[in-house]
DNA sequence: AACAACTTTGACAATACTGTCAATAATGGA
DNA sequence: TCCATTATTGACAGTATTGTCAAAGTTGTT
């Protein structure tokens, strides 16, 4: 390379990130992105060519490092504990300290996902992936004698009650009630019990 | 009155809610409203001052008849069936005819919760008034001995999902896959048999 | 019929946002 | 060191959106 980009991408994109998940996708402006990573607008057009595809680059870069996470997560050998521990550090993550910061993931989906195709097969990907990830577990557990319902149905139900905890986030911003949802699901769940 | 208006608010107002449903609350624009309605836009400022007072009117609106439609919904003497009936309309009303029309609360929720508090306090109330609807359900479940989970706890679960499958809406438009979802968590909740 | 009260209408100003571009700056390689 | 290549910067034009307002229109009431 020759002119070198001056800015830290990594660093960008998880700004991009926090912008995108605080005030969604549609009232972020790049103006917006260009003050909150110091970055001069112009720039970020350059590098990115516009909103949509900045976008995509800062969920891509979000996903990758979100669904290894989940995977770490799930490594409890008890699969009822892995699952629980999974939900736990999500609530946390949705009720971090930083006051407004929602899901990333769930606010894209709303309000991007109609927006043009590849934004929509990003999110589609996303999921898919989750509920991969979910399932493999599963399937694990049933190995294991743990746990007794079907992988793929449970796990597209889990890939939604999740969205619908970071849905309930923004309006009550209350831990505990997104806390008694996950166990009240977790408690009802076919999972065997073991010694 | 003496300068009466001549719209018909009752349809301005579903029509608002329509809109706000297929496109989301950021990117309706008063224009768009106006053009969709056939209310020029001067005169929907003049008669709901913004934007937001526009939407918590027709918020409003569409949350009164809602919950009676979901009490409805609810009458089965079988609780099992009731809340089967309930989300199977619900699907079928998130997958209607018209292509692009998600779930208005939910959309709402993730784009307009933290616009302002009065928008927040509405979309609170709506779910707080669903979540007692369930509860009221559930808790009659548990006098005719057809339940055996906490009616609060399962009432508040039963919210986040649903929001949830509107989510997941968003994304695979598959009456399929929605349908399934609820019949996994349907499956799972602790319905008693009944002959 | 005349009036008061309200609505409708179209025009207007102000602002916000996008996307582009030319000039300038920076830098790795020859 | 010089050059080719890319990034940065600030300005610009174009569009979109909001909110306001005065003029005109409408209608129930007296």
């Amino acid at each position: 390379m020759v002119g070198t980009r001056k800015f830290n991408e990594e660093e960008v994109l998880n700004i991009a990130i926090d912008v995108f998940s605080r005030k969604g996708f549609n009232a972020t402006t790049m103006l917006d992105l260009a003050k909150e990573t110091g970055v001069q607008r112009g720039s970020l057009y350059n590098a990115y060519q516009n909103k949509d595809l900045l976008f995509l680059k800062a969920f891509s870069h979000y996903t990758d490092k979100f669904l290894i996470f989940i995977e770490g997560e799930l490594q409890n050998p008890n699969a009822k504990e892995a699952f629980s521990q999974l939900l736990k550090t999500v609530v946390e993550r949705l009720c971090g300290d930083k006051e407004a910061r929602g899901c990333f993931s769930t606010r894209a989906i709303m309000e991007a996902a109609q927006k043009c195709p590849d934004i929509h097969l990003s999110l589609t990907r996303f999921l898919d992936g989750l509920e991969t990830v979910i399932k493999n577990r599963l399937q694990k557990a049933i190995e294991d004698k743990q746990f007794i319902g079907d992988p793929q149905a449970t796990a597209s139900y889990l890939v939604a009650l999740t969205r619908g905890i970071a849905v309930i986030e923004r309006v009550y911003h209350d831990k505990e009630r997104m806390t008694e949802i996950y166990q009240t699901a977790l408690e009802y769940m076919p999972f065997t019990k073991v010694s």
